[in-house]
DNA sequence: TATGAATGAGTTTTCATTCAT
DNA sequence: AATGAATGAAAACTCATTCAT
């Protein structure tokens, strides 16, 4: 769900691209954003030539890695809110399976370029306000229905989702895994209607945020 | 409060050391962990020869940043301790005011390398098992006084901790303010005793973290 | 009137190779005889591998060009040498009229590549063969109608010719058509018979000049 | 004589400078004006990060070695002018010892790229000029003296000038010898002042000609 | 001792040429 | 036969590290 200018390509050009984006996603997680391009390439099985064709420099590699994460992270967050039988469980499981998006904000935050390529993306930008604008929706249904507390917006969710992505890569997978789900849980705990903490200042938008 | 084999140095070399050390934090913090030597060099005033006198590589570099940046938070955290009132106070001291170990930390995020760097220096290790037994004092205090939830650990509170540090960088200045408090206040919600929904599994030590 | 082993190409085909051979000539022209192989055929309105299947190396193109230019002097030449009423203004126009060249002689000098493959090249050596021949003719008879000083060889006018070739690209229009003229017409002063300051050594013929 | 923002360097950088200046001169000459960088950094002898630290691209090297031709083609102009006994006498030697040029120029000529980049440098542009009110002056004192045709401007003369640069190189030492000196004869015969046949249009200056 | 020049290995990037569609 | 995608060798360029001044 990439697009760049795509000219609609021949059907092996298409795989080629597709398998560059996921070799970049792969080593930008595993070897930091300054990962050589020649090994993105290795990866993806191509030469480094065809990777320069398709992607003329490193940037536009990260902005396609970006793109593709937030628009699947945008499909995931539909289907949440169409599949979950409440606003809170939506929210839950939108908070829960944020994983598609770490990558990508990861890499964001890695470097100062990242930051700057990726927000200056049009389309990009364009995932982030569709999935705010979604985001808004379930905050207010969850409201109507009681479950969040009603002193909240949709950026002060956007940033408890943000945090989480930034999970600590722990040594221990089963800690790790344990981890995730206690500092969600703690989280909710924070979110929840009942017995709420007024918290200061007012609610936030995505706005408020820069998102 | 760095020491790598310290021989007490000269004045004006403890001077030039230093101005490496603060210029290595900002180059750090506003180009990433990957920085030209050079430019960091530049930005302290000196030569790259001057800086790579005292610090023979990279590695060094981050390594002194670190326990730095780990030194101070923990000298601060001690101050949070006995100066604050209750328990509870201190653990709000201790994570709203963890702005002194942002830099580092994000550091230890951004590359693989800087995060084994950082994970394998004894210094810094010193530092972060001070501050969590520390902190392992400050969860059973504050639990003992009924304002901290008693399902918690002090790993999971250095999770909190950890997940705050890496607060977004927010376009506008008053924004960041706000949204930082308000993250810090549902955070605390979350940790408050009264009124928690049981977490899952058991409480985490530092050592399920691999702190 | 290029030929490389030409098998009688279909219409089409034909065209296209004209159209490649048009380009090349108009990229060496703007660009250098460094031009990439794709501007050539993007140029052309051709994929690179249709300009390949017609030119299997730079090599090629550069000869092609240099035929076609050679080719054409050649018959403007010969119809100076047949339509004027005298040695002299044939001479004169022959100089004059020498811009189909300059193309290639530019390139010919440009790269020390370039100057040896249409060194090495058997057409665009006949055609020079043939210019020398028809050059000498008309300085013999322009001498022997007493308008060209006598101590002058073919290899000399030879010279002028290249020297003329060699225009300065002036930027205005009219200075560059005005400064053309003058600098023909001193040489053409210099070349005249009567009044000339003998010449230094012999008259030199096309060999003297590895022509 | 070169100078880009020279902060007077150290007496070994200055000779490390000069000697790469040098080679790329003498490797323009002999293999144009695409040699691999690296080419250049072995004939001087040193690295290539030694090159790239005082030329941050082959720009800068094209113009640093146009410079150091102009200005030493402007000494040798100047002394002409100083030691020759008439204005004659200093143009035949201006016109003959302008071998200095010759390198900058034909590399001029050579790549579009290149001539921009000379064109639009300032230093060169002043020697350039410097030059040309040189050459204006033994013009006027030239025709004063009777030797030189008074239908002539120094645009003219620069003109003639650039085009026995950019003589061809002749495979024959001994021949280019010669036919140097008779072309130079022949134009010299085209500018003296008795006999000449009228020229078009008005004396050319060096604005003319955009120099 | 401080400085910044030199080095060259490692990366990025380009482009001639081949080949699948 | 035409096209343009893929390839990889070659050239450009950067920067960590060493060393002469």
């Amino acid at each position: 769900m990439s697009s760049e200018r795509e000219p609609v390509l021949r059907a092996d050009a298409r795989r080629n691209r597709d398998r560059i984006v996921t070799a970049a996603k792969e080593c930008f997680a595993s070897h930091g954003a300054d990962v050589p391009v020649e090994e993105i390439a290795r990866t993806a099985g191509v030469g480094v030539g065809t990777l320069y064709r398709r992607f003329p420099d490193r940037g536009a590699l990260i902005r396609a890695v970006a793109r593709d994460s937030f628009s699947r992270a945008l499909v995931e967050a539909r289907a949440a809110v169409e599949e979950e039988a409440t606003a809170w469980q939506a929210l839950v499981r939108f908070l829960r399976q944020s994983s598609e998006l770490q990558l990508s904000v990861r890499l964001a935050m890695a470097s100062p370029l990242a930051r700057s390529i990726i927000k200056d993306d049009p389309s990009t930008e364009q995932s982030r306000r569709a999935m705010l604008g979604l985001l808004g929706d379930v905050v207010r249904m969850a409201q109507a229905e009681g479950s969040l507390r009603p002193d909240i917006g949709a950026g002060d969710v956007a940033m408890v989702f943000v945090l989480l992505l930034r999970q600590v890569p722990i040594p221990r997978e089963e800690s790790a895994q344990v981890a995730g789900e206690r500092c969600l849980a703690i989280m909710l705990d924070g979110l929840r209607a009942r017995s709420a903490t007024p918290l200061p200042a007012r609610p936030l938008s995505g706005a408020d945020l820069g998102l």
